[in-house]
DNA sequence: GCCTTGATTTGACAATTATCAAGTGAGATG
DNA sequence: CATCTCACTTGATAATTGTCAAATCAAGGC
């Protein structure tokens, strides 16, 4: 049975980019409509193709964004809390382009989409970070392209580790955030292929066991992946 | 030397989606501080990486919108009149991800960045029409993605033709809009591989001469391309 | 601890795509 | 009209990536 949202998942949201600027009484408007629900891992939250109802807003645990098309299947991106997915098709009152399956055991906030439209034409604050939070999905898209188009798999796959390794604590040993054949989706390539770049990063001083990844020295690895803000940082 | 928009041209950019619903002083706003100009072919507008100081709109011509890395380029897309483009980094006010340059003799109208996020938060009509064109944008480049990763390059160009046979006049015979090694480029393969790509579509019932595409019927290609709106129909 | 399940790895091979070099052809220029 | 330029094509070859099948490994349930 879906939930409304507790006093304590709502103040989660509230320090989202997207809606702390608001106005409480529209902020209010938006929980009186939301519902939250725990899901088991592997659930299909939303298929693409299907109508826009609810924008997401993943609390706790994960979810994969992935495409299909005939036979094959694609992972696009992979969302962490606490943030929104399926904005895009929400403000557009367009179809899901993408799927959604939660990977592990998640918390996800629903907001009905006919709510989030009122209110962006209601709060100015609001509008503002919708804006700006589709530019950035915008521009993280854009990124996602220019890096499929312009590096190989093994360039891919070096600039992913180096981007792991400066978010980590310890950026000469961590743990790779997601499962070897999804990352493999997500680059653009087999889970075959995958391990085989992997194998082939020992010469560049990158040591994978099973999910731990060792990076003593990344001066060989960096001169292979020249990474660019304008492709790497998520945040430029 | 630049110009200033004349009042035709002032008209032409008032039927865009983006300022059609706005308010007459804040559209005046944002005319004072624009500038017109024409450029030869070949001219590159914007460089990746600057600051984003204009947003552009295509009055005239074409403009391509590319990406580089290391020692490669990629197309991302092509922009036609009347259109604008560059609008996530204005809005953001970060760096452009990608470099413009005309294809043609153009003319193009800038509209300073400042002015544009000035406007954006007084006019709520304006911050309407600005978040749908950015949902568009985001959906395109998702579309783009999932063409990439899910389809082969000769898929790719089957659904390509297509798309452009259901755009055109006559859906039987029609030109290509833009020239091979840039839609090599942008269907993400090098030219020598369209070269073959385009041989291997005559089992499928595709004759192309230079820039002219006759497809008398397109049963065998559409069981190729296997289409979907939801990567190659642009406005879904 | 044993077994099951599923992810990962490996090897052999095939398909796809890129690279390099040498043509061909069409349009612009003088 | 000849020539130059540049896009495009073609052929040969190499690199990259994918496919299929089998082996290995690791984690969870009993």
């Amino acid at each position: 049975m879906p939930l409304r949202t507790s006093q304590n998942e709502s103040s989660e949201l509230r320090k989202l980019d997207l809606f702390s600027d608001m106005e409480d009484a529209h902020f209010e408007t938006l929980m009186r409509g939301a519902y939250v629900q725990n899901f088991p891992p592997a659930i299909e939250l939303i298929s693409e193709g299907e109508p826009s109802d609810f924008l997401h807003v993943v609390i706790e645990g994960s979810v994969e964004l992935f495409a299909g098309w005939s036979t094959r299947e694609t992972t696009m991106a992979t969302v962490r809390p606490v943030s929104t997915f399926i904005l895009a098709a929400t403000i557009k009152d367009a179809p899901y382009l993408m799927s959604a399956r939660t990977l592990e055991k998640s918390r996800i906030v629903l907001l009905p989409s006919s709510d989030v439209r009122a209110v962006f034409d209601q709060d100015q604050e609001f509008a503002r970070a919708v804006v700006t939070e589709l530019a950035q999905c915008y521009r993280h898209v854009v990124k996602h392209s220019k890096n499929l188009k312009l590096r190989t798999s093994l360039e891919r796959l070096a600039n992913y580790l180096i981007r792991c390794a400066e978010t980590s604590k310890d950026p000469t040993l961590f743990d790779l955030p997601i499962e070897k054949r999804r990352l493999a989706s997500f680059l653009g390539m087999t889970p075959e292929n995958l391990s085989r770049a992997i194998k082939a990063l020992k010469e560049y001083g990158v040591v994978i066991n099973g999910q731990s990844v060792g990076i003593a020295d990344d001066t060989d690895l960096r001169r292979l992946a020249k990474p660019t803000p304008l492709i790497d940082d998520p945040s430029h």
